[in-house]
DNA sequence: AGCACGCCGACT
DNA sequence: GTCGGCGTGCTC
């Protein structure tokens, strides 16, 4: 049947709740038959009050039984470029919509950019004055309009409040006011006023000059301002008067307003390193043959490139996108933060230039969508990027690539909640693509498929400069705190410090986040201090550097200047004058950040260059990359951070890494605990002595004996592997099941209790009553109180599932969402997530 | 989510 | 007697 000749459309509308998400027909007005495509995009009148809603066109056809049907309102009007989804695109809005219980709109927002869509907005004009209005407000609300040509319903509500709605609808029904519905520019693209002198210098010199002008100061400061600049321009920020007031001088004539889509592509003006043409190994030539052979089947395939720190993973993988570029196919490579891995991304760059696309969050809305524009153009034919960056709009897709496999952030904590590589291999099915995953420590669950056969497994075994790994030992802090010494610093690290230090060499310190927060807590009555919002305790933060006054103790000193606050929701408090709870004035803190180990590092090595790597010193946008530059520039001498310091940088000068306390992430109540310390540890002692210099690495902690840290220390994989993959087998956990985290939230403790228990009976009644659910294999626990049981006022109660992840838990799972939701409304969030990150 | 219809308390 | 509270239910 020709496209034209459909008469109704099945629409998906984007902004509505995950119960209400379902397809809706509509009518194809004649003028519209064979506009309106499956993929394509809609306006459509919707719901009591016909609003004008952005719909996504499913399906097409012509049974109009005797329903009646609203007619959509037209076909979006496309941006430059075809914004309409391809049958995968489309395919994949569906799996995700199935796989990670988000709505419609959610995962075509999470595939395609949002400014790639226009919104939508309705205006109200003014047609003609009625002879009577109802009421004096409906008079003055009608004035109102009148001055406009065109107002939203927001901007009138602000001065009419709650009877706007009422009011305006009956000046509509008595004609005097027409309702029209415009779309607009996503105003999240972010922008900045550029502000012109729009007059002739000559004149403007003659304003400036003036003593007194006719208008007012503020224009003359503009105008003098904006001499001083070059081009006689400026961003609004940066002169002196207003916005409203630069929009009056606008109209007079005086400047003119561009505006200009903040930095869109902040990687053009920072040049690529050049690219060395070293060789591959032998090892690596073997590596990159067995992936080209993957290749050259024509079908949709998997594997694991499994090689151990510094073995050269990336060159392997460059080999395999020249592979797939040849036969004139497109790549993505998934990287687990750009930020984290900007040598990854230099690396690629310095071969591919301006093929790549780099795509990550925090991007601006312009240049996410520039970069979409130009892979769908074909201008770029490598996307390389964070998580969302597996959406890159290619059509003939050779190679998805995931660097660092294991890492937690290829897994989404907002909706949809969907993890990289399932969409990967969803994609590579469609495209008979490869799906390359990478790692030195990957994941069991990939592992597992690995050795079963289900992806090839590639290994590369040898260290590529062929420098031996650091020797590991084990500094047992018990022994210390024998001796009484509780530094952060064990004596064993310290003397090594020292030792690195005489040599002229460098060191790196790392500490586990978790363990490390400073909270405040009362000698006398125990009280820790917490936040009023979250169920959590306040951190302990010192405001810039540490000044000691006469007769002060250092604790003092820093109680005295710090601050507290939630790392949940923000909320900030000075520290008390005393215990709230029992009035002791001598609050104490426990625990140890990284400001209070860089204290005691300036102490105990007060000559050293120290330099502190974590959120709070990297916040800029290439602060980070420019302090690991300083750093193996040898600016520093010891380099103290947190995860950021783990990650694959060469520094030659570095020969001693010392992990402060390797435990606390290790006894964490998390399935994966084990897998995220071994990966963490074996990063970390990687770092040390990769050049000519051997290294050492020390590793403090409590339970030296731990299996874990010693088998990360000799960095035997396998032997870890083989350990953990028993106990996943024996205790039913992934990847011999699915966890599914169910987590409801609301604001009234009771009524999310009430929530809860009806989930609860709800699911075991089709469980055990309704016949599509009764053989399931399910394992549940819950309610219970989430970990922080309360965040920024809201509680969480949750249940855990243990179940494989099939067509029927899914279908069981969106049911209970859709009939839960729908019964709780907005009193109660639900949500639904596989394989969650933590638990 | 909006926005309807729908059944019980303080006002003209 | 009515206006209006927001408690369920639907949206092609």
């Amino acid at each position: 049947m020709n496209i034209a000749e459909f008469e109704a459309a099945s629409v998906y509308i984007l902004d509505i709740p995950y119960h209400a998400d379902r397809a809706f027909d509509y009518f194809i007005p004649l003028t519209m038959r064979g506009q309106i495509r499956i993929g394509g995009f809609v306006h459509v009148p919707f719901g009591g009050g016909n609003k004008p809603k952005l719909g996504l066109v499913t399906a097409l056809h012509s049974d109009i039984k005797e329903r009646e049907l609203k007619p959509i309102s037209s076909p979006v009007p496309l941006l430059s470029d075809n914004v309409a989804l391809n049958a995968e695109m489309l395919g994949l809005c569906f799996f995700i919509k199935e796989h990670t219980f988000c709505s419609m709109g959610e995962a075509v927002k999470s595939i395609i950019p949002p400014a790639a869509l226009s919104k939508l907005e309705e205006i109200f004009r003014a047609v003609s004055r009625p002879a009577a209005f109802s009421s004096r407000t409906a008079e003055l609300m009608f004035e109102k309009i009148a001055q406009t040509d065109g107002i939203s319903m927001q901007a009138l509500s602000r001065t009419f409040g709650n009877d706007t709605a009422v009011l305006l609808s009956d000046l509509i029904n008595s004609g005097a006011v027409l309702r029209d519905v415009e779309t607009r520019d996503p105003s999240n693209i972010r922008y900045v006023n550029m502000i012109e002198l729009a007059i002739d210098t000559d004149e403007a010199q003659a304003y400036a000059d003036r003593r007194k002008s006719l208008r007012s100061d503020a224009y003359r400061t503009v105008i003098s301002e904006l001499l001083s600049k070059s081009d006689y321009k400026a961003p609004a920020a940066e002169l002196s008067a207003n916005l409203s007031q630069l929009r009056a001088m606008s109209d007079r004539g005086y400047v003119k307003i561009v505006k200009i889509d903040l930095y869109r592509d902040p990687y053009t003006d920072r040049e690529a390193p050049t690219p060395d043409h070293l060789p591959l190994t032998e090892e690596q030539i073997n590596a990159d043959e067995a992936i080209g052979a993957l290749l050259a089947t024509g079908e949709p395939k998997a594997a694991l490139l499994h090689g151990v720190t510094g073995s050269g993973k990336t060159r392997v993988i460059k080999a395999a996108i020249d592979r797939v570029l040849a036969m004139g196919r497109q790549v993505i490579v998934l990287v687990p933060e750009i930020s984290l891995t900007p040598q990854t991304v230099g690396f690629f760059r310095s071969y591919y230039a301006d093929r790549i696309a780099v795509v990550h969050s925090s991007l601006s809305a312009g240049e996410r969508f520039d970069a979409w524009r130009r892979m769908k153009r074909g201008d770029a034919d490598i996307c390389i990027g964070t998580r969302s960056a597996v959406f890159a709009p290619f059509e003939n897709l050779g190679m998805i690539v995931i660097d660092e496999e294991q890492e937690h952030t290829y897994k989404s904590d907002m909706n949809p909640k969907y993890h990289a590589r399932d969409i990967a291999r969803y994609r590579c099915a469609k495209h008979n693509a490869l799906m390359l995953l990478s790692s030195a420590t990957p994941s069991i669950e990939s592992y597992y498929k690995a050795k079963s056969g289900i992806y090839s497994l590639i290994e590369l075994k040898h260290r590529y400069s062929d420098s031996g790994l650091p020797t590991t030992e084990m500094a047992d802090l018990r022994n210390d705190a024998k001796q009484g010494n509780t530094s952060p610093l064990g004596s064993v690290l310290l003397s090594a410090i020292t030792d690195t230090l005489a040599r002229g060499e460098q060191v790196i310190l790392f500490l586990n986040r978790r363990g490390y927060n400073s909270f405040l807590s009362c000698g006398i009555c125990g009280e820790v201090l917490t936040c009023p919002h979250c169920s959590v305790s306040l951190t302990f933060h010192t405001r810039g550097k540490l000044h000691q006054d006469e007769g002060e103790t250092l604790a003092h000193a820093h109680l005295k200047r710090g601050y507290l606050t939630c790392h949940y929701c923000g909320y900030r408090m000075k520290v008390p004058e005393a215990c709230p709870s029992c009035g002791n004035p001598n609050l104490g803190y426990t625990g140890a950040g990284t400001q209070r180990i860089e204290e005691e590092l300036e102490r105990a090595f007060p000559d050293a260059r120290i330099m502190r790597l974590d959120a709070d010193t990297t916040q800029s946008k290439f602060a980070y990359e420019q302090m690991l530059d300083d750093f193996r520039a040898g600016k520093a001498d010891i380099m103290l951070g947190t995860q950021m310091v783990t990650k694959g940088h060469d520094f030659p000068g570095v020969t001693l890494v010392g992990v402060l306390l390797a435990d606390s992430s290790l006894f964490v109540d998390d399935f994966r605990a084990g897998e995220k310390t071994f990966s963490l540890m074996t990063q970390v002692i990687g770092r040390a002595g990769r050049a000519d210099k051997s290294g050492r690495a020390i590793v403090q902690t409590n339970s030296p004996e731990n299996p874990v840290l010693l088998l990360a220390a000799k960095q035997n994989y396998e032997a870890f592997y083989e350990n953990e993959i028993l106990q996943r087998r024996a205790y039913l956990f992934p990847p011999f099941c699915d966890m599914a985290l169910i987590t409801l939230t609301g604001s009234h403790e009771n009524e999310l209790l009430t929530a809860a228990a009806d989930y609860d009976r709800h699911i075991k009644e089709l469980l055990e009553r309704d016949p599509a659910y009764r053989d399931l294999q399910l394992v549940m626990f819950g309610p219970i109180e989430a970990p922080i049981y309360k965040i920024n006022e809201k509680y969480r109660l949750r249940f855990i599932f243990k179940c494989r992840s099939d067509i029927k838990i899914r279908s069981l799972l969106a049911r209970m969402m859709r009939e839960e939701g729908a019964k709780f409304g907005k009193k109660i969030t639900i949500t639904t997530d596989i394989n969650p990150n933590s638990l």
